[in-house]
Parts: structure tokens; sequence; C-alpha cells
DNA sequence: TCTATTTTTCCTGCTT
DNA sequence: AAAGCAGGAAAAATAG
């Protein structure tokens, strides 16, 4: 169900809860033990402005899924407004005003195929600044360097995404390396856990894409 | 359901 | 010695 259907069928209350349920269904299969989780459903009935913040910073950066940085932000509008609702402020107008074509916009893009792939699933990591307790890191961020910090971490988020349990930073590796022929990374040698996006890996730099 | 990709598993050997 | 890196093979999972 799409934002705006949701909303319809849930009346005023359907854009938190709808948000809300997309957290949990991010943090249901990736979060939890990597990210303190909060009890998103308690903050729907309660007013604290500080819960509210924490919830909305953990948030905005998952509930969307994978999309691109337009969508990011769409969200993080979309919370910022929602805050406000909630502690009986007039929302900013522009936020409103963001919010209001975002809606129709976010039908448009019909197949978005939820980014499956593993190194969608690294960038997407890479490209959540805040959050990301220190997983992988940029290296170089203009050239599209990256560094695992917590390789068995990463491996174990990914496994959560995919339902596997057993993955491991060996397999994982390996995957990668397949991608050094299709050229969506390139090889990165001497240095252990570097790697660089290539030419056919989209959507990584700072600007576009 | 069939096919083409992708990813996962496992492995042997090499490098840091 | 432990953790990574390289790829080959082949099975399993997915996308379309």
């Amino acid at each position: 169900m799409s934002l705006q259907e949701f909303t319809q069928a849930a009346g005023t209350a359907g854009q938190l809860l709808y948000s809300n349920l997309q957290h949990l269904k991010w943090n249901g299969q990736c979060g939890s033990d990597m990210y303190q989780s909060h009890n998103v459903i308690v903050k729907t009935e309660q007013t604290d402005p500080s819960l509210m913040v924490s919830w909305k910073e953990d948030n905005y950066l998952y509930d969307s899924g994978y999309g691109s940085t337009v969508e990011l932000l769409d969200s993080k509008t979309f919370c910022r407004a929602q805050i406000s609702m909630i502690n009986h402020q007039p929302p900013d107008s522009s936020d409103v005003k963001k919010l209001q074509d975002h809606t129709p916009k976010s039908h448009t893009k019909k197949h978005n195929p939820r980014g499956t792939h593993l190194w969608e699933f690294i960038r997407d990591i890479l490209l959540n600044p805040e959050k990301n307790p220190g997983l992988i890191k940029w290296e170089d961020r203009s050239e599209g360097v990256f560094r695992f910090l917590k390789s068995e971490a990463v491996a174990q988020l990914w496994g959560k995404k995919k339902n596997n349990s057993s993955m491991t930073y060996e397999k994982l590796s390996r995957a990668m390396r397949y991608y050094y022929k299709r050229e969506i990374l390139e090889r990165v040698d001497g240095r252990r856990l570097v790697y660089k996006f290539g030419k056919n890996a989209r959507g990584w730099r700072e600007n576009e894409n």
C-alpha cells in the first residue's frame, strides 16, 4: 500500500501509522541489535518531544526503504512536518508545500524494485551519514572509495535483509568480487576491506543520480 | 514455469 | 595464527 492509499484508508492518523509501520518493517529485518530500537508504537500515543525527536532522527533514514536521495529528503520533510503536527505547532510552510507535491510524485515511479542488490545495500548504508554506527565509511567520497569497518556486522545486516542468518563477510565478499567483472566495483588492492564503486554503480555520488 | 542473472556456499591456495 | 583476497564450481534464490 502506498502512503496515499494508506492515508486514504486510515484518515488523519494514516501518515503517522504508515511511517511507523515502515519503520517497524525496516527494523524488523535489519535493525534491532545494531540500532537501539525505540518502541515506535508507544510514540504514536504520546507527545514527548524529546522522544519524538529521537524517533524522527532514525526513522527517516529507513522508512522509505531503498530510494533516491530525493526520496530520503521527502521522507525527512515528512517526518519534520509530523513532529510539528504532533507538537501542535504549525508545520513549516515549505514542508507542507513539499509534502503536497510529494505524494503524487512517489506514485509515478511505479517500477522501483526496492534496492535488492548487495551493492545497493552497501551504497545505502554509506548514504545514511548520521546513522550508520561505524559499519562502513567513505575513504574517498568523491572517488567512491569506501572501507568496511565492521565487516561481520555488515554481513550480519545483509543476512538479516535476505533472511539468512548465516551470512558472513567471507561470503558477502565473494559476491562483492563478482562485481569487479561487471564494473559495479573497481578493484582496490593492497588495502584490506576497501572497495571502490565502478562506472556501473549508480547513485552513490554526492550530487544526483 | 522457464530462463537469465545474482547471490550463496564451499573450497584451495595465497597474502597481510 | 587470524583475517582477507582470489576465483572456480555449483547450488540456490530471484527477477522478469
